[in-house]
RNA sequence: GGUCCCGUGGUGCAGUUUGGAGUGCACGCCGCCCUGUCAAGGCGGAGGUCGCGGGUUCAAAUCCCGUCGGGACCGCCA
């Protein structure tokens, strides 16, 4: 039907008869017997001289045979790939006649979302989404290739398993031939993964579909990709070599750049650094801690468990308005308050809090924070969980550059903790699942309640990029005795244990080899890979946040017959 | 569960603060003119439930309440 994609005909190609089939991009129109037509395809557009009298509309599909030549001198277009040549002496052959489109196709136009959505297939036509949707099956192969060429095998886990209680929430499907019983749709293949490495796979992967019924963000869809690996007989830090290998391969195969080795940073530090456990280091604005210098301070604010700060350069031109608009923000990020002090030309403070410090105290809280004249200094003091927390959110808000600017920066969280803190009754908040194998030398640990078991740090790793968390992994717990210790230090019961992950338990008894494994984002990884800010963009059909699609409109109610084959009753709506 | 922003011909915006006739800009669309344009150009034209409902008012795109849709974020996402 064709010889030649539309971006691809050069001035070597002069001469040549082509067959040509695309869209109509653009027209211009010369009177009765000539016009030119842009032709688009998924390469570009090519320009094609026709006879005006033909009906010739936009988006319109054609199948245009003619001969290439040069275009006459002076005419040529050098913003164009193809703007040395053009297509003439052309038969036209109309395959598609189109509606005028919804919104124009044109880059230079921002459209509202909900209309490209609802006229996705249109919108797949722009160059944006068709850059993004190649960058993508890039990706997916080049991590394939590396995937493989280390070793592993593609194995497929099923779509409808049980429910697991823990983590997200799991979206459901009801069974027919089983009423009132529901499989779930898995939120990752970790209980087959584990599984595959007790059946003796050795390594496996997949890039894995999985879903999560939780609200949804600009990095969050229930429905998403993961590169899901797990290997056995390997180290954490041959996982992560596995990983940086994939990744690297596949930032290569899009940037044409390999990326430098990832450097690697612990869990505490991220946390008292940035204030967050996903570092964004392509900025400054750095945590700094604070706490000692005000050990002995009269003033009642800074008598918290934890005082951090930071330094915003050349800050203090922020007004008072500003001020408290970030300070309403930290109350609702769940701070009790926020300390603004400007640092004038003298080096003296400017802060409804001066007079509360004592020249000591103002003296080493400049030096501790690096203060030059014309800063802002912000300083949270609270809970050292909030003042972390609240801090990390405010360094993004004052300093967090567009996500197509700063480069690509890499980042290994290492050592997370088993737990990451205790909850209002006192029990240990999960950082992970509990399969998480803590490091050997905190092994004793798991022994301790409370407070205690929060210094238990675990194998377990994520990888950052930009401050988006690409994902994480583990070494499993492979020994029934220490699995047994970890259920008992999150609280859950042996019946419940066995109820849950029985299936998992029983396997272990026959043979279980130690394992690792990990689990990444291809959503965020090539949303980042082609600066985009949300992943719709790289989804070519996403949902909206609350959960629909304009252009199906799922989700929608179903024939009541239908719901009774499955067993169910709707419960009348909430009004 | 919560906070904030947006909703005006097909598209993108201005108009809303300070109520006074559906007012304006750009693109697109339709028709005519036009043989070297490329975001073509010129002339003319069509196209509106100002998201929806209620309230205040002599009068509401504009003020108030509610609601729907979209977006960003907090909670949530082991």
């Amino acid at each position: 039907m064709r010889t030649d994609y539309c971006g691809e005909l050069r001035g070597e190609d002069s001469g040549r008869t082509v067959s040509l089939c695309g869209w109509v991009s653009r027209r211009r129109e010369h009177g009765e017997h000539l016009a030119f037509i842009d032709l688009r395809d998924h390469t570009g557009i090519v320009q094609v001289v026709v006879d005006h009298a033909h009906d010739i509309r936009s988006e319109y599909v054609l199948r245009v045979t003619g001969k290439v030549r040069m275009r006459p001198e002076g005419t040529r277009n050098p913003n164009l790939p193809t703007g040395d040549v053009e297509v003439c002496d052309c038969e036209v052959e109309t395959l598609s006649r189109a509606e005028p489109p919804p919104f124009p196709l044109d880059e230079r136009l921002e459209t509202d979302e909900n209309i490209r959505l609802k006229y996705r297939y249109v919108d797949l036509r722009r160059e944006r989404m068709q850059r993004n949707l190649r960058v993508r099956a890039k990706v997916n192969s080049a991590i394939r290739r590396s995937m493989e060429q280390q070793g592993f095998v593609e194995i497929e886990t099923p779509m409808l398993i049980a429910n697991t209680p823990e983590g997200a929430r799991d979206f459901v499907v009801p069974s027919r031939l089983k009423p009132g019983s529901f499989y779930a749709l898995p939120q990752s293949p970790q209980l087959f993964k584990q599984l595959c490495m007790v059946g003796g796979v050795d390594r496996y992967y997949q890039i894995a579909r999985c879903l999560r019924d939780e609200d949804l963000r600009a990095d969050r869809q229930f429905e998403f990709t993961q590169l899901d690996a797990e290997a056995s007989f390997v180290s954490q830090v041959d996982v992560r070599e596995f990983i940086t290998n994939a990744v690297a391969s596949a930032t290569e195969a899009v940037t044409g750049q390999r990326p430098a080795e990832f450097p690697s940073i612990t869990w505490h530090d991220a946390m008292e650094r940035y204030g967050t456990d996903k570092p964004d280091i392509r900025f400054g604005l750095e945590l700094i801690e604070l706490t000692g210098l005000f050990a002995h301070t009269e003033f009642k604010v800074f008598q918290a468990d934890c005082v951090k700060g930071i330094r915003v350069p050349g800050g203090a031109d922020h007004t008072r308005k500003q001020l408290d608009a970030l300070t309403e923000k930290v109350k609702l990020w769940g701070a009790k308050g926020l300390v603004w002090l400007k640092v004038e030309e003298d080096l003296s403070l400017n802060s409804p809090i001066t007079k509360f410090l004592s020249d000591a105290e103002t003296e080493n809280l400049l030096g501790a924070m690096d203060a030059e004249a014309g800063d802002l200094l912000l300083i949270v003091a609270d809970r050292r969980a909030t003042a972390r927390h609240v801090l990390g959110l405010l360094r993004l808000e004052l300093g967090r550059p567009p996500v197509a600017e700063g480069g690509l920066h890499f980042l290994w969280v290492v050592d997370f903790p088993l737990f990451e803190d205790l909850d209002e009754e006192g029990l240990p908040v999960p950082a992970h699942h509990p399969f998480t194998m803590p490091k050997e030398e905190d092994l004793a640990l798991l022994d301790s309640e409370g407070k205690g078991l929060l210094e238990i740090r675990a194998q377990a790793y994520d990888l950052v990029l930009n401050g988006w968390e690409l994902g994480s992994g583990s070494v499993r717990v492979h020994r029934p005795d220490i699995q047994q210790k970890v259920f008992d230090a999150w609280g859950i019961a042996r019946p419940d244990a066995e109820q849950r992950f029985g299936f998992l338990l029983d396997a272990f008894g026959y043979g279980a080899p130690p394992h690792a494994g990990f689990a990444f984002g291809i959503d965020r990884l090539v949303a980042i890979l082609v600066g985009e800010e949300n992943i719709r963009e790289v989804i070519a059909f996403p949902k909206t946040q609350t959960g629909g699609d304009p252009l199906t409109e799922a989700p929608m109610e179903i024939a009541p017959d239908h719901l009774t084959d499955l067993g169910l009753r709707l419960l009348p709506h909430k009004s």
